[in-house]
DNA sequence: GGCCATGCATAGGATGTGCCTATGGAATTG
DNA sequence: CAATTCCATAGGCACATCCTATGCATGGCC
């Protein structure tokens, strides 16, 4: 079953005629006749009854006429609106992000794209850095939010920004008054922070090892909020991105948040692509989503 | 763009690998990878981006992605699922009957059709004779109900059953209160009879000039119901199919039916079917709802 | 009834297309 | 740096499509 023979079949139908199918799909009548015999051997049955004046649908070729218009037309409407397709980013589009960002750049970022590509299907995935990089370098996701040091072949990798630290208190702690706080104050105070596992947690271990802080952790945890949760209780201080502050919502009991004084520690926020792949029209805007998302955030 | 190019593209995308693709759709590697820049030449636009370690989407690739799936879907479907759109009678399916017979035969018949072969898109025309018969022989119809005499070399009659003619009279009329009536007692009576471009109308006319029985024709209608209600109106009597006489209902104020005494004029119902088609399911259904309406009627 | 026109099927040959093996070139891997 | 992997290209073969020419059946006409 060809796409030609079809297009024959379904000519032939219309016209009750080899002959005038043959005319109107420009080819010689004994071309037409074959291809039509071929498409009732494809098939196993007869789709016409030769009548000597012309051909008449069987109850196969009846059946079966419906069904070749509507894969034509599918042919016809792939090649007519393929562009526009593109321009509504029609297809599966995958998106990675690490959990120490997902949850408050993703929802921003998606629905935005959602409603400038309505027809993409988007499919998220949160999960460690190491893993993202390894899925955009497979193929597996077309895109991916980490943050560096990122370092693949086969992975580009476009900072959209960065972020700065802040640092969170529970209410009634000695700092909870103060307008911002240095990262000194906090040598030898007891710290709630985040499991290493997170590259999150990796960079503020960075912070404080390399301003020799001592720190006495008092309790890891692998999700922000958790940390947060902690905090309120009185356990200790923590480093929570600016991002994770701002999503806090209102000024909530049990916490406060502090800016650092002077430079803040950051960290880079990056979109990370495969290398060697042409730029995708919702992979830009995703990365321009993310960036506002962050900046707006 | 070919069905096969468009099985090979998926291979391809789904595997992301000409060589992989090549293997799953049993051909050469350069096979597939020919087939797939043919592809993308005859849509105007890379679909793959070649990354040295196998291949991924372009945007316009993702774009095509479901559109070549939903094509290659509709043509696995549409060979696994002829014989049984055969079964249920799927496609357009034209029939036709003359204006004396449709409206007491064709509600029912089509009825019953519509439930028998719910996916049959049936379509009715009402016409004269002589253009039912002509439009099976152009197969502008699968199927007409008519009656003899039909004469067209094209045209292939089948009796499906006949049936007798009844006197209507005006209520109050001398012969109302009779259990029959014989052909003779309606000489020279004022007489409602219907237009001869109808065939009824010639066969009733017909029957009249074999019995050498004058007429005093007062009126003549292009309706049934028109010469019922002229009957109503005491205007004079009336031969009509006794199917017309049934769905006139319950007794009606104004008109009486009568049988003839002995034998009835009749008239047959046959139906029309363009001569050296193979029979179609649909079209012998039809037939036979088409009998059973008129034995049921 | 014989003749011509019409229309589908078949035959045979030219062209084109798909597929193959062999090979080249680029990137990746050990 | 060698070996491997993978896609692209080249050349040849086989088959499929298309063409023209022709056969055969049907329908229409004088």
């Amino acid at each position: 079953m060809e796409l030609h023979q079809l297009a024959y079949f379904v000519a032939a139908a219309e016209t009750g005629s080899i002959t005038r199918a043959a005319e109107r799909c420009g080819v010689a009548q004994p071309s037409l006749s074959q291809q039509v015999q071929r498409l009732e051997r494809s098939v196993g049955g007869r789709l016409f009854d030769r009548l000597g004046r012309g051909v008449a649908l069987t109850d196969a070729g009846r059946a079966l006429l419906p069904r070749a218009r509507a894969i034509l037309a599918e042919v016809r409407d792939a090649r007519a609106h393929l562009h526009e397709d593109v321009e509504a980013g029609e297809g599966e589009f995958r998106v990675g992000a690490i959990p120490t960002m997902a949850p408050f750049l993703l929802p921003r970022a998606v629905a935005a794209l959602r409603t400038e590509f309505p027809r993409a299907a988007i499919t998220v995935r949160e999960d460690l850095t190491d893993r993202l990089v390894q899925a955009v370098a497979d193929g597996e996701l077309d895109c991916a939010v980490a943050s560096s040091p990122i370092d693949h072949e086969r992975v580009e990798v476009r900072t959209v920004g960065e972020e700065p630290m802040v640092v969170v208190v529970p209410a009634g702690h000695p700092l909870a008054g103060a307008d911002d706080v240095a990262l000194a104050a906090l040598r030898d105070l007891p710290t709630v922070t985040l499991h290493e596992m997170h590259c999150l947690g990796r960079q503020i271990a960075g912070f404080c090892a390399a301003k020799r802080l001592g720190r006495s952790v008092v309790c890891r945890t692998t999700q922000i909020g958790t940390a947060l949760g902690l905090v309120s209780l009185g356990m200790g201080v923590s480093i929570v991105p600016r991002m994770a502050a701002r999503a806090d919502g209102a000024p909530r009991a049990g916490r406060v948040y502090l800016e650092f004084r002077g430079p803040a520690p950051r960290r880079e926020v990056t979109v990370l692509t495969r290398a060697g792949r042409a730029p995708s029209r919702v992979g830009l805007r995703f990365a321009e989503r993310i960036r506002e998302a962050l900046e707006e955030g």
